[in-house]
RNA sequence: GGGCUGCUAGCUCAACUGGCAGAGCAACGGACUCUUAAUCCGUAGGUUGAAAGUUCGAUUCUUUCGCAGCCCA
């Protein structure tokens, strides 16, 4: 079967499921033929814009009549889609959209050509159509395009939503992505806001020297991070490969090759349940910098966060959620066990007590195996009691050593090592450490790994030979981190699920 | 995985305690050359998410299933 039969097989699917296709369509095909017969076709692609509204505006925004008059013979050529129709008999006002703004049509009898106007009265709204002419003001003052030339440039053959309410059940939305950006502009600014954060870091890290690379997203050991992967499989080699949880033991490789500054903006896949902050593909930025300790990413994330909100917001100061969030350094920072004690009001006992935290965090709802350690529970405690508290801007330092298999073990206290993680508006936003590269050290802590993936823990990370390996040559000393991109637009969105920042987050196939 | 809520015309929503399934917008026909959710007159549009049950009768009650949202895990 050929490419393109069996793109049409695909088509046919959703068609064939409305074999007797609703009036609205029916007229509008009908419609369609009729414009046909008027010698037009219902898909050219001749039609060139040589404008876009949003620059009309901004040139020609501010002229009043007398001078928009003046300029009569200044013609502009648009393309966009239809979006509304007030139609007057012999004239009307049309409204059409294009990727940057909207604008107001005049259409007219008289000043179309017969067969243009009769093109004109065959249109819907939805059609995208190539229109030229001057500007010009209306009497309420409205800028306004005059039709000298009108175009069909793309049959529409459903009917939009309607014009007042637009599109809002929540999962139509979803499902059908391209209908929510047609009719809601707020929508289309959150992904050009995303765009935008993407852009930022991007930049903030390439000024900073910083290498772009693309690793693996699919693997044979997945690693990098405590998360059951996706399993896929490669046909021709015969083997299982996983999805990449993160690509960090890749960047690391990295740094032991000598390219000591890298980052990688890309996907993640974690084979875990969804809520309003996961979707199991989300997008994380990942960066290490040799010669460097947690400590000074700390320092470059107050600026980096400094800098997406100005780029977004125009302030350091911003509410989410109907809550103030003010990202000016220095943050807050704090201490893992401390904040247990402050933040979370856990009794004290149960810090270095594996029973009485586990007992503990059971309560809490967490879910223990036999072998689980001290530092498994009081995680699950800080998720419950403190994570969520954690409003403004805060680090937290200072993580067990058994639930960091990748990070440097702290100089003065061997049951901690240099990480941090930060959280704003009670949601973790990242996560950076000062790279453990004793090789020896980093044996031990996989082995450990092994030995709870073994007692069933699904979420263990697996012995990583050649990672090892890698780090026996000599990885400098290097600080790395992972910023969660689809949080950090939510934040500056102000959107309260991750799915109204992720364009098409997975949902379950329709049926019936 | 558990709880709650929702699913009715293309869209946004009604329909009381079980009694002929409705409105607005969109559409279609007509009038209308400065409208802003244009206006006026008229017309058409439904497998009430799916299946089963109770009933003389189910959008409404019950069960199962599907999808979604929120909360909890």
């Amino acid at each position: 079967m050929s490419a393109k039969s069996r793109e049409k097989n695909h088509n046919e699917q959703p068609a064939a499921a409305e074999a007797d296709e609703n009036l609205l369509i029916r007229q509008r095909r009908s419609k369609a033929e009729q414009v046909q017969e008027l010698g037009y076709g219902l898909f050219p692609n001749t039609f060139r814009p040589r404008n876009q509204i949003k620059e009309l505006l901004k040139t020609h925004g501010r002229l009043d009549a007398a001078r928009l008059e003046a300029m009569e013979d200044h013609k502009f050529a648009l393309a966009g889609r239809i979006m509304a129709i007030r139609s007057f008999g012999k004239a009307a006002f049309l409204k059409i959209n294009d990727r940057s703004a909207s604008l107001q049509l005049h259409v007219q009898k008289e000043v179309l050509s017969p067969r243009e106007f009769s093109l004109f009265k065959k249109l819907d709204v939805g059609d995208i159509i190539g229109v030229s002419g001057p500007l010009f003001r209306t009497r309420t003052r409205e800028l306004t395009l005059r039709c000298e030339k009108l175009v069909l440039i793309t049959k529409s053959f459903r009917p939009l939503p309607e014009k007042f309410h637009g599109l809002t059940d929540v999962e139509q939305r979803y499902r059908q992505r391209y209908l929510d950006l047609v009719m809601n502009e707020q929508v289309r600014e959150i992904f050009r806001a995303r765009s935008t954060i993407v852009n930022t870091i991007r930049q903030f890290l390439i000024e900073r020297d910083f290498l772009e690379v693309e690793t693996p997203m699919m693997q044979v050991l997945p690693g990098g991070a405590a998360a059951k992967p996706f399993e896929t499989y490669h046909n021709a080699l015969g083997m299982k490969l996983y999805l990449r949880v993160a690509p960090e033991l890749y960047l690391k490789r990295l740094i032991v090759g000598g390219l000591e500054r890298v980052f990688e903006l890309n996907r993640n896949f974690r084979n875990e349940g969804i809520s309003v902050q996961h979707n199991p593909e989300f997008t994380m930025c990942e960066f290490y910098q040799a010669y460097a300790s947690y400590e000074d990413l700390m320092s470059l994330t107050e600026e980096l966060f400094g800098i997406c909100a100005a780029a977004i917001k125009g302030a350091l100061r911003f509410e989410y959620q109907g809550r103030e969030i003010d990202v000016t350094p220095p943050w807050q920072n704090t201490d893992f066990r401390s904040s247990l004690l402050e933040v979370g009001r856990v009794p004290p006992e149960v810090l270095f007590d594996r029973e009485r935290a586990l007992n503990m965090s059971t309560e809490l709802g967490g879910v223990h195996r036999r072998g689980d350690t001290l530092g498994k529970a009081l995680a699950k405690i800080f998720d419950v009691k403190v994570e969520p508290l954690l409003w403004q801007p805060t680090f937290v330092t200072g993580f067990p050593r058994d639930i960091s298999p990748l990070s440097r073990t702290n100089d003065l206290d061997p049951d901690i090592v240099d990480r941090f993680e930060f959280f704003i508006a009670g949601r973790e936003m990242g996560n950076g450490f000062s790279e453990l590269n004793d090789p020896d050290d980093q044996r031990e802590r996989f082995a450990e790994q092994a030995a709870q993936r073994e007692a069933g823990d699904e979420e263990a990370q697996f012995m990583d030979l050649d990672y090892v390996r890698a780090l026996e040559y000599g990885m400098p000393p290097t600080a790395g981190e992972g910023i969660g991109i689809d949080r950090l637009v939510m934040l500056l969105t102000d959107q309260p699920s991750i799915r109204e920042v992720i364009l098409f987050p997975l949902l379950r196939p329709e049926q019936g």
